[in-house]
DNA sequence: AATAAAGTTTAGACTAACCTAAACTTTATA
DNA sequence: TATAAAGTTTAGGTTAGTCTAAACTTTATT
């Protein structure tokens, strides 16, 4: 399906998708071109010639807004990247902050055959390495509700459900600090003067981070499992 | 490694490459612009291109002749194919008839841990679903010594271990037959006037298959195993 | 050995994706 | 509300890879 982009083509789409969701669902020029490390001349012509294809409607100084189809494709292609994210994580066994900049590339292979066996391979996912929904084949993503861990309650059990920042530095360091997706989390103590928590990891390992962490690691309640 | 060159010239090489192993070692415009369904103009330009990058010599008229570092560069995108295929067959459970189309596409992929990683997973293996030697790291070529099966003795056991001819067509209709690598395979019957075989396979199903058939499959003798 | 046929290269054009610099709109500020 | 600043678009150029048509070499044929 989306053979008939180029790379380019798909790589825009893409950003101008994760740019569009905030509250008047607008990508622009500028932020545009810096997502794409381009510059605005270039993200104006992409933006033009993606309007020209039906994907997006744009109006000359006023951004651009992904339609239905325009949606679809991002969607597609979004699909895509979390699918290998996780075939690398799980298969590969590689570490979370190791495996977006190979799914970049990895996410243009054109096969639907190959996407929908690996789909089948990886038993049919919801959620990428980082807690991000994978979009099924129709481009529906599953709902969640994750809290950050900066406002989580103190002394309830949660699980690190994903992350809302993906700078490699950022995962490297949860990874080293042991706050991995899917393990188990206490807050023990909160410091007012700076928002930094104290947090048991697993029931054994406690450590100390900061607000500014803490903001950005997403967490859900764990239920206890029952024997 | 190869992330040095783009996909346009990883594809040239390789098809030079495999058009040089005739007796010159020389791969002519004709013939390379056939190979990659483009004109003889556009060969012309690219063999100028990887001339002038120090990847073959080339003289006007007569052809282009890869050098150490053009032939290495094209087995490391040959290791990357074939290890891909063997991925596509042995984990995704694809048919040998499906893998190559995908495989042109994830071979161009350029990370080398990437690589490593699945040349792990996979236990480094020495041959992709065809039967062909995937090159190691250092482009190094385990040396077979595959008959054809046209020329194999009657009533011998072997072993079906590739194939010199990888057409869709070819390799479906192999499948269809039974006739799959490393199944087990003995001539009972020659039929002189057309060449054509009446085999034995895995002991069981007898089939009967044309000499232009045979012809391209690659055989070894089976060693009894021993209990 | 002359010439026709086959094969190869060069010339010149096209598209996609990019760039810089200049022109133009919008927004913010005095 | 005029003007400066910020942001966007257009104009014109570049490179990689492609094409067709013309020019040129090599090989084959008489």
């Amino acid at each position: 399906m989306p053979n008939e982009f180029t790379h380019t083509e798909q790589n825009y789409l893409k950003a101008i998708y994760h740019l569009s969701n905030s509250e008047d669902n607008t990508a622009y020029t500028q932020e545009l071109a810096s997502a794409m490390s381009t510059t605005p001349a270039s993200a104006s012509d992409m933006i033009k010639k993606l309007d020209e294809k039906g994907l997006l409607t744009y109006v000359p100084y006023r951004g651009a807004k992904l339609n239905k189809k325009g949606e679809k494709t991002a969607l597609s292609i979004i699909r895509r990247h979390r699918l290998w994210e996780l075939f690398l994580t799980e298969v590969l066994k590689f570490k979370w902050d190791e495996v977006h900049a190979m799914a970049e590339e990895l996410e243009h292979v054109s096969s639907d055959l190959l996407l929908q066996r690996m789909d089948k391979f990886l038993s049919h996912p919801k959620f990428d390495p980082h807690g991000d929904p994978i979009p099924d084949a129709n481009g529906r993503l599953t709902e969640t509700n994750f809290n950050s861990l900066s406002e989580f309650a103190k002394n309830k059990m949660a699980i690190i459900a994903g992350v809302s920042q993906h700078s490699v530095d950022f995962l490297k360091y949860l990874e080293h600090s042991g706050l991995v997706l899917n393990c188990s989390i206490k807050i023990i103590r909160r410091h007012s003067f700076d928002k930094s928590l104290d947090v048991l990891i697993n029931g054994k390992k406690s450590v100390h981070i900061s607000h500014q962490v803490a903001k950005h690691i997403l967490v859900k309640l764990k239920i206890a499992d029952k024997p």
